[in-house]
DNA sequence: CCTAAACCTACACCCAACGTCAGGTTCAGG
DNA sequence: CCTGAACCTGACGTTGGGTGTAGGTTTAGG
């Protein structure tokens, strides 16, 4: 009786669509827990967190095609013993795109606060020159 | 006499297709230092270094707009006094902006360390098991 | 002066990642 | 049993960020 849920519901709880859902769905990203016959799909909470983890793997700039190759690592046990150094892989290249994307991150933010403090000065001369 | 050069040039040295650099000059990105008549585009240093800020912005998942926003700040005095201070909010909105993908990046990295543990730990258990 | 390489414009087309719409089915409550 | 809300599928539309191509022009070198 692990109470699921509808769609309707995890599109509210995990800020998608539900046409999202069912695009991700086809491209192997979810599946319900559950669907009985040919009828309504039922999700569990793993869903809405895996949802959230999409989401944020998009936000790093990951393509949904990506996402699908590394999704299960956060919600399933390790795959065959064949493909575990296979999947150490393509963590490591995350880690190095990762570490990659930090410093250019920490260069931008650099570049963005001279800016601003730029901006902030001639504002002020603007205003009492 | 500043030596300038043809697209073909600008092209190869920024790693953007010709047809790229049309589609940016349409959107405002970049545009040919000089153009004589109805002619062919010529360019100078500065918009190989304005292609590489912008691909560099891309990576950071800024869109074409965004990037199109903000680049000019990069390259050009500060626009006319009255834009100066939405000039700033644009600067102020992406400086959280990176801040919040920052926090994401970090945990997201922590995780990734995580997971290679765990993987390294499992190759080396199957290894010698 | 001629030709090939490099360029030009304009339009069409492509892919990813959705959203919209239409028409039909299912389900819960009164 | 009936109705309205929630769901279903399938086809088509849209937006962002480009690429491909046709048909014409410019230019540098021999």
């Amino acid at each position: 009786m692990s109470s699921l849920m509808q769609i309707g519901e995890l599109s509210e709880r995990a800020k998608v669509s539900h046409r999202t859902i069912h695009y991700y769905e086809r491209l192997g990203l979810v599946k319900p827990a559950e669907r009985e016959g040919v009828g309504y799909r039922y999700y569990d909470e793993v869903s809405v967190k895996r949802l959230e983890k999409i989401a944020a793997l998009k936000r790093l700039g990951l393509s949904l095609d990506e996402i699908a190759a590394v999704i299960d690592l956060y919600f399933e046990e390790a795959s065959g013993i064949k493909g575990k150094e296979k999947v150490l892989e393509i963590l490591q290249a995350q880690l190095a795109k990762a570490d990659a994307q930090l410093s250019e991150l920490t260069e931008f933010k650099r570049d963005v606060e001279t800016n601003i403090a730029r901006m902030q000065a001639l504002i002020a001369e603007a205003k009492q020159g």
